[in-house]
DNA sequence: TTCCATTCGTTCAATTTTTCACGAATGGAT
DNA sequence: ATCCATTCGTGAAAAATTGAACGAATGGAA
C-alpha cells in the first residue's frame, strides 16, 4: 500500500466519523455526492481518497456505510488504542480530560500531570493527576503514545522536555509558543489565537 | 496586493507570534534561518511568505523584529478587533472563555450563551452568559464576528442555526459533527478526536 | 429485454504549494 | 579599500493537491 498523506488521513478520519453517524441513523447506503454534501468536500475528492484503499463502492448505488467504515478503519485504526497523557490540569486541560467526544475504544487518557498540590492525587474525568517529576516513570508504565501540553506557555518547554525524556514521540501543543524537541518527535500545534485570527483574516474560500 | 492564501496567513500569524516573543526577549534582529529553526518551517518558505508584503530584510543581517512584526500586522491585523461569541459554557467553553492567551487587543470574547439556568446571568472569564434565545439580539448589539460552538454535538446544529440567524459569517466548531450552513458562512472544524488520531496515524513527517 | 440515468474508479490536466538555485546587497575582516 | 561569508529576494523547477473528464458498471423503467 502506498503511503497516505497527512491531509488524506485527516479526511478519512472525517469520513469514518460521518459514517458512524450515518449508521446510527440507520442510513446504510451513501454516495460520494452525499458524503460531499455533509463534509463540505467534493465528491471526486472523496472517491479518490476512498480509492486509496480497496474499492467497495457500487456504481448507481454508492457505498454501504458499515462496509466502507470498516474498510477505512482497517487501514488506519485497526486494533489501535492511543494512550494519551496530559500536562497541565488547568481549565483547558481539565476540559480535555472531561471531553466526552473521545472514542473510548480508540483514545484513552491515561494520566495527567500538574504542579499544583491541590490537583495532585485527585481525579479529573476519571484520570488521576500526578506530580510532573513522576512523569517518566508513569508514562513508561502506562505506555503513553501522545502527550498533550495544556500548561501556561512559560512552562510549555519544560513539559515538552519531560515528554521527550519519557519517550513520547508525538505531542499536541495547545500553548501559544513553540517547543523545541528532537527531530524524531512530532509536534502538532493548536493555538486558539491563530485559529481565530486566521479564520477572521480569511476573506472567503 | 495579491490575495494571500489561507495557509500563508496561518504561517504569518505564527511569525507575528514568534516575533512578539523575540521582542520580549530583547532580541531585535532575526534571520529567516533563525525563524525557521524556531517555527520548524524552512527559511525559504519564510522569506517567500514575507516577500508577499513589502520587503524589510537586510542581507547579511536579517530582519528587525519590531519592524517585521509591524509590517506583517499592517497587512493582516491592522486596526482589527475580532468580536467572538460562544455557545456552550460547559467544560470546554469555559476553558475558552478563561483562556489567557488571547491578545485582548485583537480578540475579544463578548458574549456567551447557554441553556443552563445555573450559568445564565453569571460571568465566566469576565464574559456574561445569556440564554440562547437572546442570541440574535445580543450578537447584533455587540457586533459579533466569529461564533464558537462548544455545545454537545446533539445541539451543534441548533447553535449554528442561531449563529446564522444572528448574522455571523464565521464559525469555529469544536463539536465532533458537521454543521450545515449557507455557503457564504465559513466553518472551521476542530475535532479533538480527529486531531489526536491523525497525529497518531501519521507515521513520521 | 433493452435502454437510460446514476455513480463509481481512474486517468489526465490544472492549480497550488513547496523547494531549489542564484544574483544582489551588506557588514565585517584583512 | 578590497574581499568574503552571509542572508535577502525572486524566478524557475518540482512536488503535491485539487479538479475535470470519461469509460464502466449497475439497477430500475419502459
Amino acid at each position: 500500500m502506498k503511503k497516505i498523506p497527512r491531509k488524506t488521513i485527516t479526511r478519512v478520519l472525517l469520513y469514518i466519523r460521518t459514517l458512524e453517524a450515518l449508521a446510527k441513523e440507520k442510513c446504510y447506503l451513501v454516495s460520494s455526492g452525499q458524503l460531499a454534501e455533509i463534509t463540505g468536500l467534493s465528491d471526486v475528492q472523496i472517491r479518490k481518497d476512498i480509492s486509496n484503499f480497496k474499492s467497495v463502492g457500487k456504481p448507481r448505488v454508492g457505498y454501504r456505510t458499515g462496509e466502507l467504515k470498516k474498510t477505512l478503519e482497517n487501514y488506519l485504526l485497526q486494533d489501535i488504542i492511543v494512550h494519551v497523557v496530559l500536562f497541565g490540569a488547568g481549565n483547558l486541560g481539565s476540559a480535555v480530560l472531561q471531553y466526552p467526544g473521545f472514542h473510548r475504544k480508540k483514545i484513552r487518557l491515561v494520566a495527567a500531570f500538574d504542579v499544583s498540590r491541590h490537583k495532585i492525587g485527585k481525579k479529573i474525568g476519571g484520570v488521576k493527576v500526578y506530580p510532573v517529576d513522576r512523569a517518566p516513570e508513569i508514562i513508561k508504565r502506562v505506555h503513553g503514545d501522545i502527550g498533550i501540553i495544556t500548561v501556561p506557555k512559560e512552562n510549555a518547554q519544560e513539559a515538552a522536555d519531560y515528554m521527550v525524556l519519557s519517550g513520547l514521540q508525538k505531542i499536541i501543543n495547545f500553548a501559544p509558543c513553540p517547543v523545541s524537541v528532537p527531530a524524531k518527535v512530532q509536534v502538532r500545534n493548536i493555538d486558539f489565537t491563530i485559529e481565530f485570527l486566521s479564520l477572521y483574516c480569511n476573506t472567503q474560500k
